[in-house]
DNA sequence: ATAACCCTTCCATCTTACTGGAAGCTTCCG
DNA sequence: CGGAAGCTTCCAGTAAGATGGAAGGGTTAT
């Protein structure tokens, strides 16, 4: 199946299919006579793979790093629960930091809210901040 | 003062404060007769003033905003409770969508500790993502 | 045959907030 | 006087993940 085809069948432009194949996600693909990159049904399951492990929130670095220990014939059983290990401490790290932020925010907006429109003292720009 | 004073005093490069002229956040400085920036004390609060806002989540377009504000004579007080309620919302936003993929992982992950290792079928690459 | 697509490569652009470096002044210290 | 800082401008590059377009050629349907 010829790449706008592919593309059709997974929801990803073919703009999309080209980059993967140079950033290395895609082994480069079989071409046709006339030099239209030549798909089979196994491309598609990969880029099914890539997009549900993009929805996971893996990288395109880390998906890379699962498929090419798939690439050297070794189930990558290990390797992906030990990147979704790492995924899960980074999104903990990333809510914490986030709810720390809203938490200050928050007290600014408080004050803001609280006081006096004369506040601001043209030295300090603005007293909330 | 001149451009390494000033930088040294708020704790920022002489890189970035010329960079933040660049983009409009301080008005372009005086000059001294031999072309150096030369810096009073309210660029100083200036510079504080964008830090402040920074550890705020604020971006530099936002601070800019704020900024504008301020140097139209208008006391930027409701101005910066807006940016500070959108900030909430979207840190909101940010939060929640980080929680709900947290669950996904969470959840594939816990697929991926609990199955056997020949678990992975070629065809799909991984079955826990 | 001609329009309407599809394909190729390569290069540029987007966002954010800087950072690094080159080439060339000025200033300070000994 | 010499050398080390410090200053100037301008140009390029970074992460991430695409996206857009130009220039050129192939394929298919009518």
């Amino acid at each position: 199946m010829r790449i706008g085809e592919a593309a059709a069948a997974v929801g990803m432009t073919t703009k999309t299919i080209r980059f993967y194949e140079d950033r290395g996600l895609l082994p480069p693909s079989e071409r046709s006579a006339n030099g239209y990159r030549n798909y089979a049904q196994d491309t598609l399951s990969r880029l099914e793979f890539i997009r549900r492990s993009q929805i996971a929130g893996l990288t395109l670095a880390q998906i890379q790093g699962i498929l090419r220990v798939r690439d050297n014939g070794i189930t990558p059983c290990s390797h992906v629960r030990d990147v979704l290990g790492k995924q899960l401490v980074d999104l903990d790290q990333q809510i914490a930091e986030l709810t720390a932020l809203r938490a200050t925010v928050a007290e600014h907006y408080a004050n803001a809210e609280a006081a006096d429109p004369e506040c601001c003292d043209a030295e300090q720009i603005c007293s909330y901040v």
